[in-house]
DNA sequence: CCGGCCACCTGCGGGC
DNA sequence: TGCCCGCAGGTGGCCG
């Protein structure tokens, strides 16, 4: 479900909701493993640690949330379907599989239908070097991402655009709705391999990713099916699509007919006119 | 090392 | 109504 616009406006969500500020929140008293099997079961021994601590910030890295509790944190990344919300009672859906309860009297739920989600828990100072973590490439939003460097790291690959933006490895946060929107805004066809892109292009890309990542956490995500924010409400990115879930429409930019084609398994939006 | 494919799950909508 | 199919914001692992 989420990339990285949805997952940095779930991260200021819970900030927010949660009052976490200046390395103080609230204290987990208790915590139950309503279903442990995600895409790896959550480790009960490890969790158990964070009874007791306090929540002293949350913030994103790539896709996951890191939650900090001081010495340990947590680290979760939502897969396909997973979300956060926090509640006032006891009234768990289907699919809550894991309860972090707080001094409060509040609880924080993870809810997850396809369980490809993913909850652990690392030293803080190792987590970066965690197997989750260690592989990931820089963030977009930051410096350390630049057209000189995708340009020098795509010289020797084989493979196109798309998949080569998708794959954490070279930059993280881009998923399969905001590979489709960059490439059309940057008029590169998906398919294109790497290789033949010059600086240039890669300049060009890398700016427009940056953008059209800035500009969907402004409008808080996108919501297409059951995305939503910790606080319930949707994302109101789906509007600005150019070509994402578009297939047979008319392009808004020549008019021309929006293509679909399958792409490693998923499905990859363009314009035939506009991009090249 | 690299590219391509699979598996992991549940739910929903469309066609028959 | 019910069944079957294809489809869904991701990614680690395996194979050639």
């Amino acid at each position: 479900m989420p990339e990285l616009p949805e997952v940095e406006t779930i991260c200021q969500g819970l900030l927010n909701e949660l009052g976490v500020c200046e390395t103080d929140g609230p204290t987990v008293t208790k915590l139950v493993i309503r279903k442990a099997q995600l895409r790896v079961p959550i480790p009960k021994r490890k969790i158990q640690d964070l009874v007791g601590c306090k929540i002293r910030n949350i913030h994103r890295r790539a896709k996951y949330l890191l939650f900090d509790f001081g010495d340990q944190t947590m680290l979760s990344h939502l897969g396909m379907s997973g979300s956060w919300r926090i509640i006032n009672d006891d009234r768990f859906r289907k699919h809550d599989h894991f309860v972090l309860v707080l001094n409060d009297g509040r609880n924080l739920v993870y809810h997850d239908p396809r369980r490809f989600g993913l909850i652990d828990v690392f030293e803080t100072s190792k987590v970066s070097q965690s197997k989750w973590l260690q592989h990931l490439g820089p963030e977009p939003l930051s410096k350390e991402l630049n057209g000189k460097y995708l340009f020098d790291k795509s010289r020797t690959r084989k493979i196109n655009v798309k998949n080569f933006i998708m794959d954490q490895k070279n930059v993280v946060g881009v998923g399969n709705i905001y590979a489709s929107e960059a490439l059309f805004m940057a008029h590169i066809r998906p398919h294109k391999k790497v290789k033949s892109m010059n600086l240039q292009k890669w300049e060009e890309l890398t700016e427009v990713i940056r953008k059209i990542l800035q500009k969907a956490i402004a409008m808080k995500g996108t919501t297409l099916r059951d995305y939503v924010q910790a606080s319930g409400e949707k994302g109101e990115f789906k509007n600005q699509l150019f070509v994402y879930d578009r297939y047979g429409l008319p392009c808004q930019i020549c008019h021309g007919m929006i293509k679909r084609s399958v792409i490693n398994a998923r499905s990859t939006y363009w314009c035939p006119n506009c991009q090249i």
